[in-house]
DNA sequence: CTGTCTATTGACATTTTGTCATTAGTTGCC
DNA sequence: GGCAACTAATGACAAAATGTCAATAGACAG
């Protein structure tokens, strides 16, 4: 889930860790601490979903590092997507279950 | 997920876990081993949620243990109903964020 | 030169999930 | 009687996911 948040993000253009957490809050997504969202971060790196490179510009802090989408991660997104279509169907089939009192 | 399930189960009548588990591989929920059947009861059982005697019934084989329903289960499959919905919730504004490349 | 904000990393604990062997009673076959 | 197959439940262990939080460190304001 949180990985296909920040894929979402990377998709609309590079970020760094610390941006991308901020949004993250921002938008509404709590419990998510910053040690989270780097460890995905660099999960997802590992798996050549996205890439990495240290920030040339000069900041206002320490060195930073700054993720974009790597190809392999465009397929590993729609492969995420498809996967929580199968859930929210499972889910669906759920809440069906409980309101009618029947069914699988 | 497998909780609910389990539940919506026993809300339509009491039923030990050798059972709960055929049922589940029956109507299409794959690897859910009994051995996960079985420690999600015991689990729901901790909690109050259900609760389970010793079948007194001859059986053709070992015996066997009849979990039912309990009352704060009832209100329990509420909440997870509830849960279910808010997730669900959240994917599809992961889906709709993929899809339309716009908004949290 | 101290505190605060930005930024990332790492260590550790907890929880969840998965796998699989073990125990044990019953039935049916030879 | 002995043995295999099926039913039924439990326990031990490993692996993966998640959560928490301290440590490090550069930049800047006072």
């Amino acid at each position: 889930m949180l990985e296909a948040i920040l894929m979402m993000y990377l998709r609309r253009g590079a970020a760094h860790g610390y941006d991308l957490a901020a949004r993250l809050t921002e938008c509404g997504f709590v419990g998510l601490n910053p040690g989270l969202v780097y460890r995905a971060l660099r999960g997802m790196e590992d798996l050549g979903w996205i890439r990495s490179a240290w920030d040339g510009e000069a900041s206002h802090g320490p060195p930073r590092r700054v993720y974009s989408l790597a190809p392999p991660g465009e397929q590993a997104m729609e492969d995420l997507v498809r996967g929580f279509r199968e859930i929210r169907g499972l889910i669906d089939k759920v809440i069906a279950a409980y309101e009618q009192q029947a069914g699988c």
